[in-house]
DNA sequence: GACATATTAGAATAAGTATTCTAATATGTT
DNA sequence: AACATATTAGAATACTTATTCTAATATGTC
């Protein structure tokens, strides 16, 4: 075929993403991509068709890698360890933690999802509906708005709450977390069958 | 004098407002509020110095009202009150809402704060922090660590976000969000008296 | 070794936007 | 009415950044 590559598509993903973790998502231009990794910005066309492409292809693999291991958990119907996996994958993955739980999706791809990558995006949502609505009929052995409610706002809500000061201030969540997350989640979760 | 003003400096933060809360914060250009109530982009820059001190107005208003009401309630050692108090502040004030807890201040201002609010700035951030503090004492009996993160958990973290996503959305807090922060206030700041 | 082509290379272009500048206009004061 | 000046008015400017374009270069295949 031809010349060989210099550059892996990975390379581009990681500069990008170290240049939001540092600089938040507004210091991420193509240019600084390029730089961070001694690419010319030519290479950078070459092998995405946009900025919001690069950025689009970021944000799904995390994400992608965060629900595979929450989803995981929601099988299992273990309903506390559900609660603290963001903060356990959080102290795990400083950086890509940043990207997918600190900022707006919108600030780091434009308000709708490039064409190409929309369909990618669009199954991961459906399957993170379908493992909840899953979980909520196994755990309280029947579904419910009220039930549904409880378990979006205590498996997901309140510990991305809990973490989010923390990624602003760019340290590891403290131990201290886990137990107020965990208080929370015995509480809200703890109505079982009341159907309304 | 010389000649009267055509337009006031709460049309220019209006606009401005309406803007974020209509199309996001980067659909927030000088032109724009300029043109959303008919006046010259010169104009603007007659009133304000930079774009960054017509957003860091904006914002700084919003809050001081926003934490008006908040310090208020902690005065008077009202702790379910205040756990609620964010949910009933966005639904009579859906639009600053938006501008206060939905965007990272970040994607309003740049990372500094012009200097000439920066001591307005501080002190919101001061007074905040002795509110609690007094609050904490007051509750508890003592200040600690723990109680403090209680606090900031309960009263600050969890109905932030219990209101995030329904902002996200562009709708009202449905009812039921005030019974799942109530319950997780009980549980989190019943704990009293707990040195450590 | 010559050729085809994938890739690097980086300069040139295009587009958007904050800010500045110069002129016109209206209003209070004398 | 004449003047001083705050304000409107909007064109011109400067700057940043995504994207495109053209050329050079290296590598696998014949």
């Amino acid at each position: 075929m031809g010349r060989k590559a210099h550059f892996t598509n990975e390379q581009f993903y990681t500069a990008a993403m170290n240049r939001v973790a540092e600089h938040g998502p507004e210091a991420v231009t193509v240019a600084s991509i390029a730089e961070e990794i001694g690419a010319p910005v030519g290479s950078v066309y070459h092998r995405f068709s946009s900025r919001e492409m690069i950025m689009a292809g970021l944000w799904l693999g995390i994400a992608e890698s965060f629900q595979k291991g929450f989803l995981e958990i929601l099988d299992a119907v273990d309903c506390i360890q559900a609660s603290l996996y963001t903060l356990q994958w959080v102290r795990a993955n400083p950086v890509e933690s940043k990207i997918l739980l600190l900022y707006r999706r919108e600030e780091l791809i434009g308000g709708e999802w490039p064409e190409q990558v929309r369909e990618r995006a669009e199954a991961l949502e459906q399957t993170l509906r379908c493992g909840i609505t899953a979980f909520v009929k196994q755990y309280f052995g029947c579904y419910s708005p009220n039930n549904m409610q409880r378990t979006v706002f205590a498996l997901i809500d309140v510990p991305l709450a809990s973490v989010r000061r923390h990624l602003e201030d760019d340290e590891t969540p403290p131990e201290y977390v886990d137990e107020l997350v965990r208080e929370t989640c015995i509480t809200i979760m703890e109505v079982r069958n009341e159907n309304i």
